[in-house]
DNA sequence: AATGAATGAGCCTTCATTCAT
DNA sequence: GATGAATGAAGGCTCATTCAT
């Protein structure tokens, strides 16, 4: 990771040398990605890297640590209040804000992409400190929607249903884009979005926790 | 693209090819794997992939005409008979069980994953006659069950949920047994997972036309 | 060398190949050449090479073979009669007439120029047999016209002087056009050339002679 | 080109990367060259070549750029006094002073014949700044002893015989030395050489001028 | 803290050649 | 006599990394 030490100088060449790694790790992918790029991009030089990171490969596992960690979503997930479905809705439109936020980096997408296609070690190393909570939070408001009496399977799979869709506008946008021109992607279609997958998510698990009821009442 | 000759010993060296660099190009990525790598598993030397298709980039290219052409998914899409209702139930099976068909290259869903994080040429090229026919069938199937009433987006959108569930099954199982090791991926679970998908979007669609027709008669 | 068979089927495919390699050898150099454009040109396929001429080396033999040995320069030389500053004269207008006869391969002088530069086994082959008794017959007219006085060397350097002359033009027709733009090329040109050489060594060997001569009387 | 860093070791590697190459290129040509060879013989090795030259051509330019900057005759040759046919004289001893010149590279014969019979881009790229003005100086001289009588293209063919005869000497040592034994190029033969060239030629060029002379005067 | 020089490892590609048909 | 298939060998080039300054 980032050396330890404080110099003003010093962080700041590791902020320009994961932002500039960050933009070619997205566009070329771990291998075909090179140093010259990257340091050419971040005005330093080949050295510059091994000093800072050692590696390549820590080079690019701070790029990964950082597109999970600079957006919203990755901070003050349990401290969300009221009803369980406002929570849901609250939880989905920040996903989805934060991936088509301006201010984030833009290759976050394509990075979490290529580690969904072929995790590295990289991910392995946030999977518990980032990924693994929020999860968890989702599955236990997931939960509280669909009641006691539902089965952890099926809380899994309906989260999954939830996640997969966020994850689906997250990475692979130039597909969607060409299969999809309608759904734009606007700054004002964002909140639209989100809102569609909440609705979609929200009408599918009352459906279930309906069945859910009244499967025990006719037994 | 493969060569055109229609020699039997030339098309089986081919097939030898694919299916060794579909493994590799899988684990690797387009870049990390090596044609050293591809042919060793292929039993025939580095030249062969120069002869048969000219250079590393075109034999990829036929992975993934190949990873997205093997499937019963590509194929009899719209002779499908019956209401929109269970043809979609229908159609979400067949891409979860070919999704988990043993009898299918195990490495579809990761090739496809890099596609998606990063479109190459090889892409491209299937798209047309491959991925946008299907693509078509599909949102007239969500378009039937929703009305004439249902705008172009909300089609589009709806349509996006579905597949998104699909394409979570695809690629990235690693994490997925990782974050929701309950959804068990045994063979019985295949029908399991299809029957979800499709219960969750079916929900889901329902409400959705229920709203529209509501919405009509109160104006 | 060519194979011995008598076929005119056979025969012809040699010829072909020689014609086409001459041109790929002239333009690229025995070691860039390929067979692959050698048999695209001839229309044949690359085995014929190993069939014909056992292999690419042969080839280029036959093809130096062919470059000195297809001229008027190649035949006749002796058989000359008339007085020696004629001789000289007819033998200069043959060689140069032969260096642009639009009939003859325009390959042969880059073919020529690339031993020249770089001697290979091939020349070495056809020195004996074609350039030595050319050279021979050269000396003889240069001893004719400097008289029984004149030392070997010196003899050997004014017939070095002469070939000089001629090669220039044999080889480097593309440096030439650009320095010396004047000395056109036309058809109409050839004879000037010629006779400007002629003119040129004629006009030092006389003197040669004189200075000989005069140098002996004042001894 | 030859990289622009001034550092004392990056020059020094450069100069030892050009004398190999030199020596390699002219023994083997351009494409039958290898990187393997020049650096073994260079004692450094193959990625040395990327870094200082960028790739095998580049290298092969700033061989083919020394072997026509290297010797005296590059220099100071307009600034030479007396009268013409002297300059002639002297600027033709130079010339051939530097083909045997042992302190010289004895490569720049071949990479030059190299160039005369297959001309590449590295050539061109010398022409203006190298041979051109070169060119140009031998032209003037001729000029100034055939008079302003003679005809451009006179002048044009007479520098063609005179500088043929000393490229003679440059490159085909080996077909010379094999052809004509008794011309000798022992250290003390070059004068001799330089000498007889010279004769030769001002010789030619005399009995040029009283043509000339004489054909004015009978009209 | 940063940089220019240098290098070893490895990859893609090309090509002449061989073989079976 | 000719051709498609296949291959071993080798070459040029790229790149991450190290080292001296």
């Amino acid at each position: 990771m980032v050396n330890v030490k404080d110099n003003a100088s010093s962080r700041e060449t590791c902020r320009k040398l994961i932002e500039a790694a960050g933009e070619v790790f997205a566009e070329r992918g771990l291998h075909a990605a090179t140093l010259q790029e990257i340091t050419d991009r971040a005005g330093t030089n080949k050295a510059a890297v091994n000093y800072h990171f050692h590696d390549k490969f820590e080079l690019y596992a701070a790029v990964v640590r950082h597109a999970l960690s600079c957006g919203s979503m990755a901070h003050l997930i349990e401290d969300m209040e009221g009803p369980p479905e406002d929570r849901l809705r609250a939880l989905i439109n920040r996903i989805i804000t934060d991936i088509f936020d301006p201010a984030l980096p833009p290759w976050r997408g394509t990075i979490i992409g290529h580690e969904l296609a072929q995790p590295t070690a990289a991910l392995e190393a946030v999977m518990t400190d980032l990924i693994e909570p929020h999860n968890r939070c989702q599955l236990a408001i997931v939960r509280e929607i669909l009641g006691p009496r539902a089965s952890q399977q099926l809380v899994s799979q309906m989260t999954m249903s939830i996640v997969a869709q966020c994850l689906f506008y997250l990475q692979g946008k130039e597909i969607l884009r060409r299969l999809f021109p309608e759904a734009t992607l606007d700054a004002s279609g964002v909140d639209k979005i989100a809102a569609h997958i909440a609705d979609f998510s929200l009408a599918a698990l009352r459906a279930a926790r309906r069945q859910l009821n009244s499967s025990r009442r006719t037994r």
